[in-house]
DNA sequence: AAATTATAATTAGGAACCTAACTATATAGG
DNA sequence: CCTATATAGTTAGGTTCCTAATTATAATTT
C-alpha cells in the first residue's frame, strides 16, 4: 500500500545543521551555519505551507488564490477593480484575470463594465460567492488557528515580529537589484 | 515608467490585524485574531520567499528545484538515484525526472544505468555541475545569510524553534485526513 | 516456470502563477 | 483636431510542480 505518496515532507526533506555546516565548510566560507539553516528551513516551510493550503482550499472547490480573491472582495464591500485585486493579493493583473474567469464560471463573482472609465471592469461578489465564504468560514479559520496552535499567545507575538524582520530582509534582497530604489528603504 | 511591476509584495498585500479581526467578527467566530494574522503573514512570507528564490537562482541559470537537486547530489558524493533525490527534496519522482532532463541537457548532471537493478538509473554530478556549485557558493550563501541578517544570533534560535512548531502544526493538519497515521509523530 | 504483484523511472496532461505582447480606451502635446 | 503616450484588462505562451497512467524490470506466489 503506497500511502507514502501523501506524506511529501518526509524527515529526510528537512535540512539539518550538520548539512548546512558541511556545505559551508566545503567552500571555506565565512558564513554562519545557523543562518543558512534558518533560511533553508523557512524555504521548506513556505513550500510545505503552500502545498497544504492548496489541499485545504480544494476541499471547498477553491484554490488559495481564488479564496483570497473572494475574501478580499468581501473586505471591500463586494466590489473591486481587477487592478485593485491584483494589488491587494500581490499577484499580477494577468493572474487576476484567470482567477476571475474561473470564479465567474462557477458563479461566485460577476463582471460589470464601468460607467466612468470604459477600460475598467468591476468585479462583484455574487450572493453565491458570499454564501460560499459564509459556509467555509468556521472550518477555514479553525484551520488557520490550528496552524499556530502549538504556539502560546506570547510566542505568536514574538514569531510575528521575527517573521516581519525576515520578510524585510527578503524584500531588501529582491529590491537591491533595481538600481533606482524607490527611497522607502531608508536604513542604509 | 512602470517599475512597480517588480515590486509585487506591496504594502497593500500584507494582511493587517484589523483585517483579520473584521473577518472573524463578520461571522462571530471564537477565534484568536492574532493567530489568523500569524498564519496569514506566514503564507504571504512563504509566497514571497518562493518568488525571491526563483529570481535569485535564475541569475545562475538555475531554478530553486534544480539548484537543490545539484546541492543534494553534492552532499551524497555526486551520485544518487532519482527516487532518493525525490525523497531528499520532498518532491515527486515525476518532478525529479523533469529536473534531471534540464540539468542533463545543460551538462550539469548525467544519467547512468544501474548494473544491479535494471529499473534504476543513477544520476551523477558532472565536473561542470560541481564547478557551477563552486562558482555560485559565495554569492548564494551570502544571499541566504542576508535573508536573516536582521535577526540576532539569539533571535535566530528562537525563530528556528517557533518555526519548527508551526511546521509541526501544518504537518498535523495535512496528515489529519489520513486516518492511519504512520506513528512516527511521537511527541503526543 | 508462469502469472501476479511491486517498484523505478518516465510520459501525459493539469493547475497556479509568471512575463510579454495585444486590444481598447483615455489623456496630453503640438 | 489628431497623433503620441499611458493605462486597464486580456490573451498567449512559459515555468514549476502536481497526479495518474505507462513501461520496464524485479520479486513473489502458486
Amino acid at each position: 500500500m503506497n500511502n507514502d505518496k501523501k506524506i511529501i515532507n518526509d524527515i529526510e526533506a528537512i535540512p539539518s545543521l550538520v548539512q548546512s555546516k558541511r556545505q559551508i565548510d566545503r567552500y571555506n566560507l565565512d558564513i554562519d551555519a545557523q543562518a543558512i539553516l534558518v533560511a533553508s528551513r523557512l524555504m521548506a516551510a513556505g513550500a510545505q505551507l503552500g502545498h497544504a493550503s492548496e489541499i485545504h482550499f480544494s476541499r471547498f472547490g477553491l484554490s488559495t488564490g481564488r479564496y483570497r480573491l473572494l475574501a478580499d472582495l468581501e473586505d471591500y464591500e463586494g466590489e473591486e477593480l481587477p487592478s485593485q485585486l491584483a494589488e491587494h493579493l500581490g499577484v499580477t493583473r494577468a493572474t487576476v484575470t484567470g482567477l476571475i474567469d474561473i470564479l465567474e464560471r462557477d458563479g461566485l463573482v460577476s463582471r460589470r463594465l464601468s460607467s466612468e472609465d470604459g477600460r475598467q471592469r468591476s468585479v462583484l461578489l455574487t450572493e453565491e460567492g458570499a454564501k460560499k465564504l459564509r459556509e467555509m468560514a468556521p472550518e477555514h479559520f479553525a484551520w488557520l488557528e490550528a496552524m499556530v496552535g502549538l504556539l502560546s499567545i506570547d510566542e505568536r507575538s514574538v514569531f510575528l515580529d521575527l517573521l516581519g524582520r525576515v520578510t524585510q530582509g527578503i524584500s531588501a534582497l529582491t529590491d537591491e537589484r533595481s538600481l533606482k530604489p524607490k527611497g522607502n528603504i531608508s536604513n542604509e
